[in-house]
DNA sequence: TCCTGGCACTCGACTGTAGCGAGTGCCAGT
DNA sequence: ACTGGCACTCGCTACAGTCGAGTGCCAGGA
């Protein structure tokens, strides 16, 4: 249980070797790249008390330690100091992401940025709808029973449905709807509008009712309901970089997870008002990612937050570095929509 | 030089056998699991005739034989039958497409399917712009100075883009810009757009003519010119499946060829008349793939051809298999766009 | 009480040797 | 032109031996 000051100094030292150089530790190659200031021999009581509560293990009896989970938890949540970025590191964000001109060129950029940055997989979240409001929404027709429904959000999110009408429109009511939708629902929160949405359809003429119908359901249904997220990824082959070492040598789970948008959003899109997410293996919920770590944050324009992004990588991976770049491009994305 | 039948047979066993064990296949078993109707030894001779032409090699002196490249290619010019799909394939085939309300969702739903039927690498390009004609124009006024321009697609695309004005401008200046961008342009194919896009702003009143520029040049520019093409990618996962036997080792060059859409485009973008595309290992441009076989198609409504899909394997995979599912996704998609 | 040097021990990594077996090339015979 | 036989090659596996990094433990010293 008691931990001293040089315990946590020796973990601390075991996280940041191995990290570095991806090779068990033992105790004397630590005092001599380390300033302990005791010998092998102390290190080694340590290690063994480290090694009980949990925090360091063995591969094999002769071989030096590693961390485990629950020692880069401890890493992480009290031996570590965020880093601050080079300039170098800064320099690279913003020659990225100005000249974005588009929210889908911030997007992309952010997630290949993040990928290139930290040398890992990246998840970036589109801005998501259920926290957007409806900037404008337009209708137009595609034949006499189809229309193109397209939704712009504040957000710069722009989405398009197609609605198939219960019977031929007309140019006139086309327009009409346009109008109405637009003075009732522009400038609302989208997850605000499904009370707003059924008054339309309830306070429209009996003729003009079943048009409406059919667009709102498509409204509420593929907007609102399942409030389609996106999401961009970048950087997959940085998981083949170092060999097969980490992920116990296979791939496959970790790519397999990655295709699914439901285990993604999981990963990156449950903002929390904390500020930084840190899931390291275990601690996962998704058993294909055990293996792996996620570090995740929310973005937003000023305080409020839109959607979520982050990097996944090998339980083995520099955190402090990790945190601070990922916490640095989450801010410059935030900025970056507040221009809007 | 002389292949006679025989031999042909021998590679035809061969191949077979390579693809299905995944290992180096030796001239007993060649006869026990083909009917040759010839002894071992005759194999033999045979394979040192096959091997002399450069159609298989030996991984190392005293093991079986593997087909090379150009072994493969010979299989697929000449010895393989298209493999007709299986009913189940097919009801798959229509299970996964029915339904799609969406362009994205029938791209997203075909890559998906590719990908789980072929258990390979999918590729699926956006209908292409510089194919597709205009089908409606929309202008939405986002500020005084920003307009969004929509353009929607015969083939369902859509794509935005914001132009900034140089001046604030009018409502009125808006719909009358639309109901001439639209006049001038809808039903024309991209590619014949520019003289006609440069005709409205010489034929713009002289008080619209810098925002009708603006708004031109983003047309051109983005549309036209760099026509953004837009790519669905599935069942990256599927490189990991066979171990690491295949692809010499490392995922890796892979995968970052797969991150380039540049890439992607070369892939299955370079659509011609013919029907069916296959590159095998060195016949791939692309250096990181010369470990890689590629089979691609065109698909469009009809005999057009409005954009590229296919898959991405090891040069030891299912030619004939492959093949067939393919060319029966392609088909199907088109069917799909062709009731729109 | 805590740290240290010393020592015996463990065990993975590497090396060298030997036997096995799949597969080949070649040749003489039919 | 095909076949059976035979010597040969060479990767794979098992086994034994050595090396060395690393550990746990203990007795002695600050």
């Amino acid at each position: 249980m008691g931990l001293d000051d040089r315990k946590l100094a020796v973990l601390r030292a075991i996280v940041e070797d191995y990290v570095a150089t991806q090779e068990p530790v033992g105790s004397r190659a630590l005092v001599e790249r380390h300033q302990l200031g005791v010998s092998p021999a102390t290190v080694r009581n340590d290690m063994a008390v480290l090694e009980e509560e949990g925090y360091i293990r063995q591969p094999h009896t002769s071989a030096g330690r590693v961390p485990t989970d629950r020692g880069y938890r401890l890493f992480v949540d009290r031996l570590s100091k965020v880093k601050p970025l080079s300039p170098a590191e800064r320099r690279a964000i913003e020659r990225f992401l100005v000249g974005a001109v588009d929210l889908d060129d911030v997007v992309h950029r952010t997630v290949r940025l993040l990928a290139q940055l930290t040398r890992q997989v990246a998840v970036v979240q589109y801005p998501s709808l259920a926290r957007s409001s409806v900037r404008h929404l337009e209708l137009v027709p595609i034949s006499t029973t189809r229309l193109m429904l397209v939704m712009i959000a504040d957000t710069g999110r722009v989405e398009q449905r197609l609605v198939e009408m219960p019977a031929p429109i007309l140019a006139d009511d086309v327009t009409d709807m346009r109008r109405l939708v637009n003075e009732k629902l522009v400038g609302t929160r989208l997850s605000e509008t499904p009370p707003l949405v059924q008054a339309l359809v309830d306070e429209a003429s009996p003729d003009r009712r079943p048009a409406m119908a059919a667009l709102s359901s498509v409204l509420l249904e593929t907007l609102v309901e399942r409030h389609e997220e996106r999401i961009a990824l970048a950087g997959t082959a940085n998981l083949a970089r170092s060999g097969l070492l980490d992920f116990q040598g296979s791939l496959r789970p970790i790519l397999e997870a990655l295709e699914e948008e439901v285990v993604l959003l999981k990963l990156i899109g449950e903002v929390e008002p904390s500020t930084m997410r840190v899931r390291i293996g275990d601690e996962n919920e998704i058993d294909n990612l055990r293996a792996a770590s996620v570090v995740s944050t929310g973005y937003g324009p000023g305080s409020t937050i839109v959607g979520g992004l982050g990097v996944l990588g090998p339980t083995r991976m520099d955190y402090p570095g990790t945190i601070a770049t990922v916490r640095a491009v989450a801010r410059y994305v935030g900025d970056l929509l507040a221009q809007n």
